[in-house]
DNA sequence: CTAGGGTTAG
């Protein structure tokens, strides 16, 4: 402090005040409630007239992220009459935003008599990265409408907002926009821009930036890998990360986070042996990184859990605290989903406790999902139907849902009608939900109820999403739907499905009708089940492919149980793997038994 | 003074 009063009694010259000024951010790192760092506030707020210590007091605290000093110098600034200085108020438009301020900035930036580009940059900039992506794009419009010219440095934050949004249609206006004045060439637009249509699922847009652009940075290698990764393409990810490596490119974070969820996703894709080879690769490369950060772990350690793996998870999360890490939410959504998996409900109740009382987080609606899904699984339905009750959210329709699926499969009737009316609730445009409502209904004899959600559904004249499933043979997609008529070998296939339906019946298959939901009689329930598009789609794989290859199915909706006990028992008596990937998860059908353990 | 990337269930 002695320094401090030196200073006020204007003993120091400027470059003085910048060492000065290197040590006062040091102090804003710390917690500001120490008496010295009041005192030091308070001088500020007082006597700092040094215009350039003022802006390098505000770029710390931009830097630190720490808005106590940037407040202070805000106030000084005013005191000083700097208010319409556009260069002071462009650093604290900036300041305010990495403080996470966007309304402070957005304040600033209104009252500017005079705005710079820089100032429209950062303003837009600030919002797009306060989760204010809409507004991001109105400051935009309204910076064209004032004729305003806009740079590189504008686009690429419009670009970061449409990546949050999705918004492909901007995003293609500003693509062609950024050709037409060779604005692509910047790596910032470009990496942007490969990002959005990434996001966006157009994989294939985003590829094409990245191979057209003339120039790469670290992080352009590292969204493209991301970009793979996000899309399910887990080989492409693998490989361009790859040709990372060959051109010298260090490894980061980012590319070995990428690379962690690649080979999750991978192993998933490719039989049983390669699994461990692939997630052990994996680990290795984990175990070889110097600093690993939250996220990294969480990647680690949801690799694991996405296998079910769910020891694996237990001990990773363990020791990510060893190594003086503090679990994320996203880790306790890991852990949770494990000790739901094993049934481990005791593990699971420590948990969410733990994370409540230890490391002072409140839960939020996915760590509910998991406990209600654990509860449920273990039968304790009673459980599982209080916590959804008592939880300081709504419940969602996948935890209905959830409760839903064991109610009939421990045979709680009371309860099932209960989740089933909040589901057609939540999700009154799903019919499927009234169909399982009726279906409940039914089986406890109410017949006027029944035929009351029967008129309703007819009412709405909902439509379930018709089920779809495709396969890949030799470079051709062959897709199916339910009681597809127009594939040209569809006899041949029905035949050999009767068959295949024959042969598991006698090693115990049975149709498990309850599985359909339509309003239809029984022998016509068969039927339908039959003739679901993943057993097709079987059928034609065990006809075209090679006797020892295992058969890659993919599907619109969720494996309905039926299926899901036909794969099973056809992987052990045709001795084939047999893999699904529905719309949630692979299930990694292989003598008699699937990955997904049953919980899907 | 201003811009781009990674993890999460059902």
């Amino acid at each position: 402090m002695r320094t401090l009063r030196r200073y006020k009694e204007g003993l120091f010259n400027s470059s003085t005040a910048q060492i000065y000024c290197r040590k006062f951010s040091a102090i804003g790192n710390a917690k500001a409630d120490r008496p010295r760092d009041q005192e030091c506030l308070v001088w500020l707020r007082t006597s700092a007239t040094h215009i350039s210590l003022l802006h390098q007091i505000l770029q710390s605290s931009a830097r630190t992220g720490a808005p106590m000093e940037g407040k202070a110098c805000h106030a000084q600034s005013i005191c000083v009459g700097l208010q319409s200085d556009t260069l002071t108020s462009n650093m604290l438009i900036n300041m305010y935003s990495k403080c996470g301020l966007h309304n402070c900035a957005r304040k600033v930036f209104d009252e500017m008599p005079e705005r710079s580009l820089v100032s429209w940059n950062t303003m837009i900039g600030s919002l797009a990265r306060n989760g204010e992506e809409q507004e991001a794009l109105s400051v935009f419009v309204r910076m064209q409408r004032e004729e305003n010219q806009f740079s590189e440095f504008t686009v690429s934050s419009v670009l970061f907002a449409c990546a949050a949004k999705c918004a492909v249609s901007e995003c293609k206006q500003l693509h062609a926009f950024a050709i037409k004045v060779a604005m692509v060439l910047n790596v910032y637009v470009g990496t942007a821009l490969l990002d959005v249509y990434s996001k966006a699922g157009l994989i294939k847009d985003a590829s094409f930036v990245f191979e057209s652009m003339p120039e790469r940075s670290d992080v352009t290698w590292s969204s493209m890998v991301a970009g793979y990764a996000q899309n399910g393409l887990y080989e492409e990810a693998l490989v361009l990360l790859h040709r990372a490596q060959m051109i010298g490119l260090e490894h980061n974070q980012f590319t070995i986070s990428s690379a962690i969820c690649a080979c999750a996703g991978l192993a998933a894709l490719i039989e049983g042996k390669q699994v461990h080879a692939f997630i052990g690769e994996a680990y290795t490369v984990f175990q070889g990184m110097e600093d690993r950060n939250t996220i990294l772990w969480n990647a680690m350690i949801s690799g694991f859990s996405r296998h079910a793996c769910s020891l694996e998870v237990m001990i990773l999360f363990e020791k990510m605290q060893q190594a003086g890490m503090l679990p994320s939410e996203v880790a306790y959504i890991s852990v949770l989903t494990a000790c739901s998996h094993m049934g481990l409900v005791e593990s699971g109740r420590k948990y969410f406790n733990l994370m409540i009382t230890e490391h002072n987080m409140s839960p939020n609606f996915v760590h509910y999902a998991c406990m209600v899904d654990m509860f449920g699984r273990s039968g304790l339905i009673l459980e599982a139907h209080n916590l959804i009750e008592n939880m300081p959210f709504d419940a969602t329709a996948s935890m209905w849902g959830s409760l839903l699926a064991s109610c009939r499969i421990h045979g709680n009737f009371h309860l099932a009608e209960i989740a089933a009316k909040h589901l057609s609730e939540i999700e009154p445009n799903n019919a499927g939900n009234l169909i399982l409502l009726s279906n409940i209904y039914a089986a406890n004899n109410k017949w006027e109820e029944v035929a009351r959600t029967r008129k309703l559904l007819k009412e709405s004249e909902l439509k379930k999403e018709r089920g779809k499933s495709w396969i890949e043979i030799k470079d051709k997609v062959h897709s199916f739907m339910v009681g597809e008529r127009k594939h040209p070998r569809i006899a041949e296939i029905y035949s050999k499905l009767d068959q295949l339906v024959e042969k598991l019946r006698m090693m115990g298959y049975k149709a498990e009708i309850e599985h359909d939901l339509h309003y239809v009689e029984e022998s016509r329930k068969h039927e339908l089940l039959r003739h679901h598009s993943e057993k097709l789609a079987l059928t034609f794989g065990l006809m075209c492919l090679p006797s020892n290859a295992p058969i890659r199915i993919m599907k619109n909706l969720r494996i309905c149980g039926d299926c899901h006990s036909f794969m099973k028992i056809a992987s052990s008596c045709l001795g084939r793997e047999i893999i699904v990937r529905d719309t949630k998860r692979f299930h990694h059908f292989k003598n008699g038994f699937c990955s997904c353990q049953e919980f899907w």
